[in-house]
DNA sequence: TCCATCTTTTGTAGCGCTACAATATTCTGC
DNA sequence: GCAGAATATTGTAGCGCTACAAAAGATGGA
């Protein structure tokens, strides 16, 4: 029961009668402060903010076609991958004057749900993870040529990028185990309907070990969806294939960290017996001991980028096409 | 640049003239489709779909005075926490033909700020965390009367109310600790600017132990920003008042993995040398060599119920002052 | 004093949609 | 075949706001 239609709702109507000033004020002295005469202004906002007056957004987004909300699709929360991302994002955009919403999305049909809802509320863009979306959406966004910017890719943008390159990554952290000699490295990658972000990892692994002269069959496959526990049966699957094994690259610090624990409840050493990479640099890759070298993506400059991006597209310039690449880092730690 | 004012742009006009129809019967497809006959029905929503066609949300609310957009405003989604809530949340509004918008907000002014926001959109209604909201964002949901329920609290609700006891859970949680034989208790609290939730368990713990004829001065507080590091930080703490400390209580698994984690670089054994007891039953809690005893609030049950309580309201019930116990449960795993 | 220029304020029209009432169409039963 | 009911469709008006252009005041130089 949002409000039924003849309540004494406030508009900026009443706004106006009660400041004594014409609606157009009102509007100016919300949207252009600087066409109002001072007095006015302080008069306007005083009486605005006594009555409790807040813009309904939906009629002036009607009224101007635009929008100072931005939306951002987000896979998951389930951990904290995407946390940095996130408040790169909202600080970015509350120095803008924009907002930012949120809206999760697990799956791309999900993600298509989530896009069509920015879409009818009339963002002014949409903030999108990854380069995989439903061919549905993406016909859409283009028709409607709402501003778009895929994080954590860089190449091929829809409309517009900022990502960093997993093959340089992946390259990056299986170089530093060859590199700290070790021979029979195994990889652990993810199953099922997972992100190419992932299964790209795999012939990046497979050429890198292979052009130091070593074997590249030590590779095993787990669900994402497992969590810490995915290290476990990550290990499990990969002493099945060579008990000999002496580093694993994992898909995540969360993977990795579920080594350890395994690695603890086996008695084994990190590093010496194994040694574990993992990515993303979560918060646990620095806290557990031993801590986890890993691959640390700029996902708060990337957050920050993404918004800047749409926030100029928004302003009029023209962006289409443009990609940034925001790098990453290794961070070295005990585990290797 | 959304789109200039003449643009081609595809509205509910275009739609019903390509459809031969008029605007009200494309409109009735869309949100009364039994009104309207099968065949016209169809025909509609295929030109509809060949069109591209997204209804403008902003339109729509501003006509009917209506929304199914409903906002949530999270405290931070650094780590797995509100996971389930919101997935609680997502799935039963998902159900309803609502969609969730998040809004993440750290501290009670961004929480004001996001509220602003989602009363700009005219949001269905509003979902908040805890009890404690800054002054002017209640006065403004008080006037503009939009439904809002509050989770993860129980008692005095603004408007609508759905979460556990905290008391309840801290008192059974120690109570655990005192039945395991455990004498010498430690209590480890957030310092600083921190929700009442956290806060009001330091005397329920105090009470708790001392009717037990313990001592209850093991206390310390920590840093609710250092994550997995306040553990380590906790136990020195501790220690520093009693050495032979043997039971901890912590805020959060997170904490308590934290502990778990300087335990091991200790090479304490857990729970031999020390019970540790977590809260929130976070993923890691259950992944951790010993896992950790931990309060489990129903937090998925917790969001669908507090999108109920919206969607209700919503729909014309009276739920004012309604509060809803979705209570917890204490799982007990090896740590303690 | 008057006109040109600049600043501030104000009507007017319309954004895309929906509530509501009115009209058109189809379906009953006799 | 027709009145009367039930179903399906359609004008009309207006939601609250802003773009735009027009009007009103203020300022200043001749």
């Amino acid at each position: 029961m949002t409000k039924s239609r003849n309540d004494e709702a406030i508009t900026m109507q009443s706004v106006a009668i009660a400041a004594g000033v014409s609606p157009m004020t009102v509007s100016n002295t919300f949207r252009y402060p600087e066409r109002v005469q001072e007095e006015t202004r302080r008069r306007v906002l005083t009486i605005a903010a006594e009555l409790g007056y807040v813009p309904n957004h939906a009629a002036g987004n009607l009224a101007s076609g635009q929008s100072r909300v931005i939306g951002a699709v987000i896979p998951s929360i389930k951990n904290s991958s995407f946390y940095n991302y996130v408040r790169g994002m909202q600080d970015r955009v509350a120095s803008q004057g924009y907002q930012l919403i949120l809206k999760l999305a697990d799956t791309v049909s999900q993600e298509a749900a989530a896009i069509r809802t920015f879409v009818g509320l009339r963002v002014a863009g949409v903030a999108l993870v990854g380069d995989e979306h439903e061919v549905d959406a993406l016909t859409l966004l283009r028709k409607t040529g709402v501003p778009v910017v895929e994080s954590w890719v860089y190449n091929n943008p829809f409309d517009m990028a900022v990502g960093y390159s997993t093959a340089d990554a992946t390259h990056a952290i299986t170089s530093l185990l060859i590199e700290a000699g070790r021979q029979r490295i195994g990889f652990v990658g993810y199953d099922g309907d997972v992100s190419r972000r992932y299964t790209e990892r795999v012939p990046v692994f497979r050429r890198c070990v292979e052009s130091a002269g070593l074997d590249s069959h030590r590779i095993v496959l787990v669900d994402q969806a497992d969590g810490f526990s995915a290290g476990a049966k990550a290990l499990e699957g990969l002493c099945a294939i060579d008990p000999d094994i002496d580093a694993i690259v994992c898909p995540t610090d969360i993977v990795a960290a579920g080594v350890l624990f395994e690695c603890g409840r086996r008695g084994w050493k990190v590093p010496d017996r194994l040694a574990v990479a993992g990515w993303g640099d979560y918060e646990i890759a620095s806290e557990i001991t031993p801590g986890i070298t890993t691959i640390q993506p700029h996902s708060y400059e990337m957050g920050q980028r993404a918004m800047t991006l749409i926030v100029e597209r928004a302003s009029g310039i023209d962006r289409r096409g443009v990609s940034h690449d925001t790098g990453f880092q290794v961070v070295r730690r005990e585990s290797v």
